[in-house]
DNA sequence: TCCCGTTGCGCAAGCGCTTGCGTTGAGCTC
DNA sequence: GAGCTCAACGCAAGCGCTTGCGCAACGGGA
């Protein structure tokens, strides 16, 4: 039933190693003999047993990509792209969801990757022992998140200029009480996006000379109900803002069911700005701050690939993709205040 | 660097073979020999080889998850659930993502699985064809869509009922005129869903005598930009309808955009009622019909593992998930026709 | 004609595991 | 105390490829 190299040797009357050779397009293989062998492997559905071929050869042909919540629309967008360069350079995609704390613990401390990959794509910024772990993989690893690190190549945007571009925006248009929804529990996480945009926030309210309100921000968990009840909490303060930075698009989402609960209406009583333009912010109308999504899929798995064939892999580097503010309907100059 | 079971062994000073079964947990080892190649084996970071496990024992570990587009939130939805019951039960997830019919074709002709999986789950309904070269790879199989089939186990939901509650539903508001946002492209993907619910839809139209329309029953691609495309054309036409019923989530708000871009309200001027309760539904408050997406996902994984897990496979099978109407606010009475 | 460089192919040794079977020795029965 | 069983472990044969090396055969230059 499994038809092995050596079936499809005596069939084609040659010897095992030259069946290798010819369906690997190696030299020293005759173009006769290569048709015929091409031709009888097909008849007989010959297919390599890739754990073979990687036993013998120490090649995988599989890259690893470890990413949380494939269905956040963010993560989804970016596995699509990068799935698609690498099986377009015939590398297989063995896919790591680890999401929860439980399930990244686990998969860091087994680390079933070891001689399973021939290098790595994370969609997670790895701590400080994590990224120890990855480099004692001895494989090329990518990111598509964060800054530079040692070690890795990645991919990512300026979260911090991003912000800037949000908040400035609504300050411009003359709002002075600005909230923000973000997250605080990124720290074990080791994810930067949250402070980073924080950053910028505060940059621009400093450039501003507006005092920063600490009851203006609020988790928002980078969900969308977590917005809905992040946005909730800020229009229960003693004085609500006129205008809100939602960290991602999906919180902003939720922010704007919140307003539509409360009857409050969108810009003209609160001005919202996301972040990311997902696929939707256009439907809703969302002014946001875009990135390239698909885009950062695709370089990482390129700069992943580059790596892996390159005789001397060269770790390391920085790619910052662009970023830029889409006007929408959900921002406003604030409503006149009653004097 | 490697280090390899031979190691452990001479460290531990047994013979390989006794390594190997102490860490599978197999009977024939004394306790204290295990627990002692249990530590050597920690300390020096061993971690089997995939390859030559699988290459000596046959098994893989591994599952192959073959899945159009990703990045949209109900296959994202299902992979995530997927890996996560895969993953607990030991499997490694394959990701195959097959959108394209360029990239189906070469899936289905290279079949990249052979020799290199234990079992499949599929995400797209496979054509007869498609069907026949999975089951070649004589692994058991799951699916997440269509009904029974041979072969395979497949969860799924009743598509049509699921029509029938959103149409009716606008019926008994006392529409008369109801578009429908669907599919015609669908055949070459060997898609069911889509005619499953067009059945639906004609079939509440006949019970109601409301003769159809074939101008009200229109494309939108399954996406949210065809969605508005479609909403649109359906604004154009001579009569327009009162109420449309698309056929997924995504392509209901494309049409909620359409309707705001025209300045039409809903549900004053036009009723909307979508399919999947995405995550986003509730947001912009859309009626739709809810199928538990998450739980398919899960469910599917679960009845694949239980076929590797028994010993003799027993493919077949059909699980049927509970679907409901989610009443919210883009649906109301038509506004009473200006006589 | 002889010699040597190519080209084309086969041989066989692994790659790092798993597993059936054989061996050993301890503990038991009678 | 001889013979038995059985648990605990080692031996070695693969699993299906890849690849360095050896060996013909062939052709061309001297």
């Amino acid at each position: 039933m499994a038809v092995s190299i050596g079936d499809v040797a005596t069939a084609a009357g040659v010897a095992p190693s030259t069946v290798s050779r010819a369906l690997h397009g190696r030299p020293g293989v005759s173009e006769e003999v290569r048709t015929q062998i091409a031709r009888v492997a097909a008849d007989l559905g010959y297919t390599a047993s890739r754990s073979a071929a990687s036993l013998a050869s120490g090649r995988t042909w599989t890259v690893g990509v470890i990413a949380p919540y494939v269905g956040r629309w963010f993560f989804g967008e970016v596995l699509d792209s990068a799935e698609e360069v690498l099986s377009a350079a015939g590398f297989d995609v063995l896919l790591y969801n680890v999401g929860s704390p439980a399930a990244r613990k686990r998969f860091f401390e087994r680390m079933p990757l070891r001689k399973r990959v021939d290098g790595v794509l994370s969609l997670l910024l790895p701590t400080e022992a994590e990224a120890l772990a990855l480099r004692s993989l001895g494989v090329p690893l990518s990111l598509v998140v964060g800054g530079p690190r040692p070690g890795f190549t990645t991919v990512g945007i300026d979260d911090r200029r991003g912000a800037e571009l949000a908040v400035r925006h609504l300050v411009n248009l003359g709002h002075r009480r600005i909230g923000m929804i973000g997250t605080t529990a990124a720290a074990p996480l080791n994810w930067t996006t949250p402070s980073e945009r924080r950053a910028g926030y505060l940059q621009v309210l400093h450039e501003a000379r507006i005092a920063p309100d600490p009851r203006l921000d609020v988790d928002g968990r980078y969900t969308v109900k977590g917005g809905e009840q992040a946005m909730t909490a800020l229009l229960a303060t003693r004085q609500p803002p006129t205008a809100v930075f939602a960290q991602s698009d999906e919180m902003a989402m939720g922010a704007l069911r919140a307003l539509r609960l409360h009857r409050l209406r969108c810009p003209e009583d609160v001005s919202v700005v996301g972040f990311d333009d997902h696929e939707l912010a256009e439907v809703v109308g969302l002014t946001t701050v875009a990135q390239p999504v698909a885009k950062q899929g695709a370089a990482a798995a390129r700069l992943l690939l580059d790596q892996l064939a390159a005789p001397e892999p060269t770790a390391g580097g920085y790619v910052q993709m662009p970023i830029s503010l889409v006007l929408r309907e959900s921002t406003a100059p604030p409503r006149p205040q009653p004097a």
